[in-house]
This record gives C-alpha cells, sequence and structure tokens, in this order.
DNA sequence: AAAGAATTCAACCGCAATTCA
DNA sequence: CTGAATTGCGGTTGAATTCTT
C-alpha cells in the first residue's frame, strides 16, 4: 500500500492566492498557532491543501518576514554559505534573518548563479577577502549535498591562547560596559583527545596561536574531505567557556553563532593582520555549519 | 504599439526525515 | 519495533511581469 496523499485534491484551489485566503489563513494562525496543516485548511474553512498553507505561511504571509531586495552583504554570504553548504537552502536561509530558503533559492537561481557562472578569476593585485576568493573561484557545483547530514561529534578548530596584549587591552577595558567598545575575555578551550591517538585538529594541547597557522587549513574542503573523519574533535562536555557563553554539545546554534562571533571579535584584537584575517574566516565559515538539534549537532561534512 | 523573448518568483510536487500511535 | 502520518526540504513549473525588437 502506497503512502495516501496529502489531501484530496479534488475540489481544492490551486495557484496564486487571494487576499480573503490570506487573511483566513492568519487569522486562523494567529488564534491558534502553527502547525497540524493537515487538518489546518478544513478548520479554517481554506479550499487549500495543508501544504499549500504552510508553503504560503511560511514563504509569504510571516510577520517576520524580509521585504525588499537582497542586499550586497546579503549576497555575499549566500555565495559563502552556499560555497560551504551546497543547495541547502534552509540551511542558508537560517543566517539570514526575515528570508525563507524559497527566496534564496530563487535568488540564486536566478541572480548569483549566473554572477558566479561569468566571474572571472581575481588578478593577484584585486584586494578580495578570502572568503571571497574561495566563494568566486571555485565552481558553484563543486558542493553537492541535497540533506543534511546528521554527527555524533563536531569539528572545532582550537583557539589560540591569549596573547600578552591581549590581556593588558582586555584588562584595561575590564570596567568598559559600552557594548560599542567592550572587549571580551579570551576564550580558554582546551582540546582533549579521548585516547590520545587521534590528533585534534588543532595539533595538540597548549598549542600556542603562533605555532598554528590558520591560512593551512581550507576548512569547506576539509569538511568535504575523508579527512574529517581521521580527526577527533573536542570530546570533553564544555567546549569552552566564553564572557557569558558557553558552548557545550547542548549548546544551541545560535549560542554557537555567539560564541564563535565572541571569538573572532576577541582575535581580532591582537595578531598582525593576515592573522587576524585567517582567524576570522576560519571561524566565521565555522559557523554556519553548526547547527544544534535536540543535543546533536549537524555538520556538513563530518559524520 | 504590438509581439515575442526573457526573467522572475510563488506555488506545486515528490521524496526523505521525523514523529506518533 | 513497525508502519502510518506528518513535516520539511530541494527541484521544478508556469503564470505574470518586464524587456527587447
Amino acid at each position: 500500500m502506497g503512502r495516501s496523499p496529502c489531501c484530496a485534491k479534488v475540489g481544492l484551489n490551486r495557484g496564486a492566492w487571494t487576499a480573503q485566503e490570506d487573511r483566513i489563513l492568519v487569522d486562523y494562525i494567529r488564534a491558534h498557532g502553527e502547525g497540524g496543516w493537515r487538518n489546518l485548511p478544513k478548520k479554517a474553512g481554506l479550499k487549500r491543501c495543508g501544504k499549500s498553507c504552510r508553503l504560503r505561511w511560511l514563504n509569504y504571509l510571516r510577520p517576520d518576514i524580509k521585504r525588499g531586495n537582497i542586499t550586497a552583504d546579503e549576497e555575499e554570504l549566500i555565495i559563502r554559505l552556499h560555497n560551504l553548504l551546497g543547495n541547502r537552502w534552509s540551511l542558508i536561509a537560517g543566517r539570514l534573518p526575515g528570508r525563507t530558503d524559497n527566496e534564496i533559492k530563487n535568488y540564486w537561481n536566478t541572480i548569483v548563479s549566473k554572477k558566479v557562472k561569468h566571474q572571472p578569476k581575481p588578478s593577484k593585485e584585486t584586494k578580495l577577502t578570502k572568503s571571497k576568493v574561495i566563494a568566486m573561484s571555485r565552481p558553484a557545483t563543486q558542493v553537492v549535498r541535497t540533506k543534511a547530514l546528521k554527527c555524533s561529534r563536531v569539528l572545532f578548530l582550537n583557539p589560540p591562547q591569549a596573547r600578552p596584549q591581549v590581556m593588558q587591552q582586555q584588562q584595561h577595558h575590564q570596567a568598559d560596559t559600552d557594548p560599542a567598545t567592550q572587549t571580551n575575555a579570551m576564550p580558554v578551550v582546551k582540546s582533549k583527545n579521548a585516547d590520545g591517538k587521534v590528533p585534534c585538529l588543532s595539533g595538540g594541547e597548549d598549542h600556542l596561536a603562533t605555532d598554528f597557522d590558520f591560512s593551512e587549513i581550507d576548512l569547506s574542503e576539509f569538511l568535504n574531505s575523508d579527512l574529517s573523519d581521521k580527526f577527533r574533535c573536542f570530546d570533553g562536555c564544555n567546549y569552552g567557556s566564553y564572557n557569558n557563553t558557553s558552548l557545550t554539545s547542548n549548546s544551541t546554534s545560535e549560542q554557537a553563532m555567539m560564541f564563535s562571533e565572541e571569538m573572532v571579535q576577541s582575535w581580532n584584537l591582537g595578531g598582525c593582520a593576515q592573522d587576524q584575517a585567517n582567524v576570522g574566516s576560519n571561524v566565521q565559515s565555522l559557523s554556519p555549519l553548526l547547527d544544534c538539534n535536540k543535543g546533536e549537532w549537524l555538520a556538513s561534512g563530518v559524520i
């Protein structure tokens, strides 16, 4: 016996939604909340398939939908995320508040893919960030992952130990409460190999930042390679605590984002320009890959 | 101004993943 | 544990709109 259809399609409206249908759907969801899509049309009095109602709500009627053109910053982020994640539109949309997966998918298919296709390879003189170079110089078809993979462990870069000059700045600004100028305590995250045999990506415990060249890591390639399975990630409960953020295996993706962003800010206080660029690029590249679902992490390419 | 071509994007479809009984 | 029901996702379609000739 095959799967039963999501709804009886006979007698249902199809095609573009009318203003009246929109109003009925919005009113119903305001009163009863989201979910129960299968029975929603009958209860709300709509001659629509439940799936259609869900799609209409998520892609168009939701109050937090952002209207207007995609900005240049958003486009850059889309390109970078697509380079890392492939056509996983919902994950990409999750990093662009107010944008829907459908919108981003359409935008990519109509605008960005053409731009990337016709993008000339950057010359040595062209000043581009590492992420831009990665995004623009690779074919869009390199990463093809149609579904997120669930993993039980997560790859995480071992942050460098605090540099002396950063520690001084940090003490200097300790009483500063202005968020625009506030500096944060350096994160101290120790790698811990469970059996001591599997190498940690950072190169081992107490590895100094100066000994570790972030520029040698191409995170997206790493995550998509067989190597990713051979490296051990942090297996302790606590990946690090920092300011008010503690990153654990139970952290939400928002906390992971905040954590990585704070680390970038903090690292950017010290080190040479190249260090800052490399660290920022790698950590920011990593954060979109992190997602949390009931304590289990999702990461592209790491199983 | 009109016709055809090209583009855009909302909506649909089928399948996979997840939840539920 | 199993199978059905439900939800979510990405690919595709086609009507509406815009552009070009």
